[in-house]
DNA sequence: TAGTGGTCTAGACCACTAT
DNA sequence: TAGTGGTCTAGACCACTAG
């Protein structure tokens, strides 16, 4: 392994879990512990302070750095729903195995006919209904996945397997609900929705396409642009 | 000056506008014209890959990367509809000098009543109504904006200013028209729109605050999260 | 004054690419 | 084979911070 990985890798786990603030070791003792030049040690520790855990203040060490709450973190309905103060509550709809048809297929990347997951869910906020989700799940990538429980949190379960999220594109468009998405969101004659297409990302391999619909009155997206 | 800011800064010069693909010069070239050992030429290159602006392939060379069309970017309608292939026309329906109210002094980050500008226009795609949008500009920024001749593309009159914005929130939601935008839009009957409120920085300064509403049926939002 | 990160040197060997 | 970037060494001096 190469050292400055080694190092690297010792750094991020001391530091993961500490509170923001907590200092790291210093570059001459991570010298003196794994016997390597300083500048081996600042290569590994440059990658944890590009990543954004680690910040540098000259004179006085390196500390592990406040998250900065950014663009870089791709938040699923129950993340989003927390950030408003609200309890993200789901019901699960439909949940199996299926054959990817052709847009799935495509936009997973996939073969049509392959595995897919398909998980459809009914949204609550504080108890009422917002969001209808349809996601379709790579299977490669989720053995087991259908078996084991389903969660509550798509993306903390991906998380779970290495697979969070770090890209996605999203298409939003507003429409009016079909009769059925009226009823399952309790929607008011004349209600508008906001219908989101998701496909997103881990590193190289497309985990999760879906699509939700919002009822408009309940639900307003925030997107952040830029650094 | 420090050598490794020197070297970067000679770097960029020498590529920026080259085409991606094209060769930078080897590291140790730049140790030999500028006399510095070969870390401090890396801690140069370093800084521009991390930006982007580079990519180093392993036993070929270091070269200019293609922009990764990434988020930093932030568009503006004239080059969204452009991407879109659609010729992006506007007409003005308001341009004017106002006192800032309550809500655009706290997003321009000014005080109330201080001098904004209104811009009201119809913007069209390909000829057909698409969007109204209703943008405030802080005019202290813009000394001699509204006199210099409206532009087609705010951002682009941003960015010869040295004011393009590199953030921007927006919230986005769906609805109804009302009268006024029904019959500006052309809207049929039962027709919703997507409305978007949006917030744009240049740096540490508020530039841009807009409210825009688009027809549904002739606009889908694109939005790329995370890196 | 002791410790920290920031910068810099002058080499070295490696795996890889292109000719 | 010559050139490239990737990794690594064993030092050095600087400005800054803290006790």
């Amino acid at each position: 392994m190469l050292k400055h990985v080694q190092v690297r890798e010792y750094v991020r786990a001391l530091v993961t879990g500490s509170a923001p603030g907590s200092p790291a070791p210093s570059e001459r003792e991570l010298v003196h512990r794994f016997g390597v030049a300083r500048m081996t040690v600042r290569q590994a520790l440059d990658a944890l302070v590009v990543e954004g855990l680690l910040e540098r203040i000259p004179g006085r060490g390196t500390f592990v750095a406040r998250p900065r709450q950014s663009v870089s973190r791709i938040s699923g309905y129950t993340e989003d729903m927390n950030r408003r103060g609200l309890l993200a509550e789901s019901q699960t709809l439909l949940a199996r195995r299926e054959q990817a048809g052709p847009g799935v297929a495509r936009a997973l990347n996939i073969s049509e006919g392959d595995a897919v997951i398909h998980w459809r869910r009914l949204r609550r906020g504080d108890s009422t209904p917002v969001c209808i989700e349809d996601a379709y799940l790579n299977e490669i990538l989720l053995p087991g996945f259908l078996q084991s429980g389903m969660p509550t949190s798509l993306y903390d379960a991906l998380e779970q397997r290495g697979l969070r999220p770090t890209w996605a594109e999203d298409s939003i468009t507003a429409d009016r609900p079909t009769a059925e998405e009226a009823g399952l969101l309790e929607l008011p004659v004349g209600g508008v929705v906001l219908r989101q297409s998701r496909r997103a990302m881990a590193g190289d391999k497309t985990v999760e396409v879906s699509r939700s619909v919002y009822r408009a009155d309940r639900y307003t997206m925030w997107v952040q642009l830029g650094g």
